[in-house]
DNA sequence: AATGTGTTTGACTCAATAGTCATTTTTACG
DNA sequence: CGTAAAAATGACTATTGAGTCAAACACATT
């Protein structure tokens, strides 16, 4: 069984509950079952722990909707809720690690967390940026900081309300939702009902470091060896055939556990296609990094 | 001097900036030029002086907008935004204690902090409710919840961006722009275009406290002298030029540092009129509790 | 000046807890 | 097996910081 990765969920655990400075280490080792000595073994400080926290959780709450935004089979306006569906879903799985991240509290603003935060939110920003583009064209361009704030702010406020309560969001209605309101907002603005209130030269804080490379740098191979199979999957003639289990894989590797050889399954009807060979085998490597025997 | 006051501005600020956990009661004794030991005079612990922060300055903030809300001489979309506005004035006021607030870390969710957060999220909803209902009737009920909730997490996430950056959001515009995306949210709802995602049923944890009397005993009081001031004015032949007055009188006692010596005036020009004179009294009694002679 | 009252002080206690490291236990392998 | 390397342990150290309290101080009253 894997130690660190038993540590990181334990940890999880305790400091959603009580917050990370009423959660010693040895309340870990002791939630974990090892010694207070062991988890130095696993990493070297208390704030290197919940570093790593992040690290571990926020790719896989995150790296889902962006998946979701590479299939073009799906148009524009129920892809983007689709992508707020499969995030919705993505935390309702790792609620703890949600109501964790929601309490904020954590080590004294370290660089690195800071930096992360903000990767993070650039993240989210450019995302939402993409898709408000491609929803409404270039012309959405003035209200876009008007509609993204409001956006991040409902989408937050959902996700603290998906994980503090017991109630049944459903996850798909949620993402319907969201979407809807936003293209009322939109279609208002681009009515010219409308004045924006924040622009470029406000939100400069919030786009600097928006859509950048370098972060999450495991995780941009993993998008790119995405993309250029999705890309490759159209230029087929039998591109239906090939989305269909492309969408599989993608389904399947969403899953907190995927299914090993469902998955490797799958790649095999994939490479059976010589011009897919090589773009299925790179996505395969960044999934199932383990015995390419 | 009141020490009393300056420890808990030193304490704001510094907590603000570092968070409770991290600010400690030496460096806030330092900060104001006491000794540690003076501060368990005035305070019997740290978590009493964090309560202590949250009774000083809550009322401060969130009282102004209920008082505009009794005036009846703005139309109730005007209002609402008027209401949004004043709040926003208050937020850049107490930045600091704003930012102290948001960032959420205080003492281990001791009852008493618990028991406020919650008070302050009923009050904040059940204006909310009261506004909707003034504005739309009572068919906006089944779509009530929805929109308060998303008009809160905007306002929330508004109140963010103010304190944080130095950008120049100006409160009226700010005001204005939370109604106007609010109304656009409810017509649609009223036209029947979207559905309802959250009900009563849903959000019992935050219906339950709303509007009830108790919290904020002091506040009550004098809100129940403002609207029966109010109501007798309305009755007067001569309304207008009293409800001027008044207006002004809750322009005044709105600012951090009401002018004592206006404000009597003020109420001297009401209480010449002895349909008003007990009621402008009662007020004042409640607006300047010192030396009544 | 003397006395008394209330305030202020800061050295001290005491608990909590991050991080260390010599010792013990487990595992790996010849 | 036996032995060496790796991993795990928990007693120990060092630090931080909340809260205490006897002594010093300030100030008023007589």
């Amino acid at each position: 069984m894997d130690k660190r990765k038993a540590i990181l969920e334990a940890a999880v655990e305790l400091i959603a509950e009580k917050g990370y400075t009423h959660t010693s280490m040895q309340q870990i080792a002791d939630s974990v079952g090892v010694s207070k000595g062991s988890l130095y073994t696993f990493f070297p400080s208390k704030e290197d722990l919940i570093i790593s926290i992040y690290e571990h959780y926020q790719q896989l709450v995150f790296e889902r909707a962006f998946v979701v935004g590479l299939d073009g089979n799906l148009p524009p306006y129920e892809r983007f809720a689709k992508q707020f569906q499969v995030q919705f879903e993505g935390i309702l799985e790792y609620k703890a690690y949600m109501k964790m991240h929601m309490r904020g509290e954590s080590a004294q603003s370290s660089e690195k967390l800071e930096g992360m935060g903000h990767r993070m939110r650039g993240r989210l920003f450019s995302w939402l940026e993409r898709n408000l583009i491609e929803l409404y064209g270039e012309e959405i361009a003035p209200y876009k900081w008007d509609l993204m704030w409001m956006t991040q702010s409902i989408y937050t406020s959902y996700t603290g309300l998906m994980i503090s309560s017991e109630n049944e969001l459903v996850p798909e209605q949620l993402g319907k939702h969201i979407v809807r309101q936003i293209d009322i907002l939109a279609k208002d603005f681009l009515a010219g009902k409308s004045n924006p209130l924040l622009d470029d030269q406000m939100m400069r804080p919030f786009s600097v470091g928006m859509d950048r490379e370098g972060a999450f740098t495991s995780f941009e191979k993993r998008e790119n060896a995405w993309k250029s199979l999705y890309e490759s999957i159209h230029q087929l003639d039998q591109s239906h055939y090939y989305l269909e289990v492309t969408d599989r894989i993608s389904e399947e590797s969403r899953k907190s556990n995927p299914d090993e050889i469902v998955m490797r399954g799958l790649f095999q009807l994939l490479k059976a296609d010589d011009e897919l060979n090589e773009k299925a085998q790179l996505l395969e490597m960044q999934l199932l990094p383990g015995s390419e025997h």
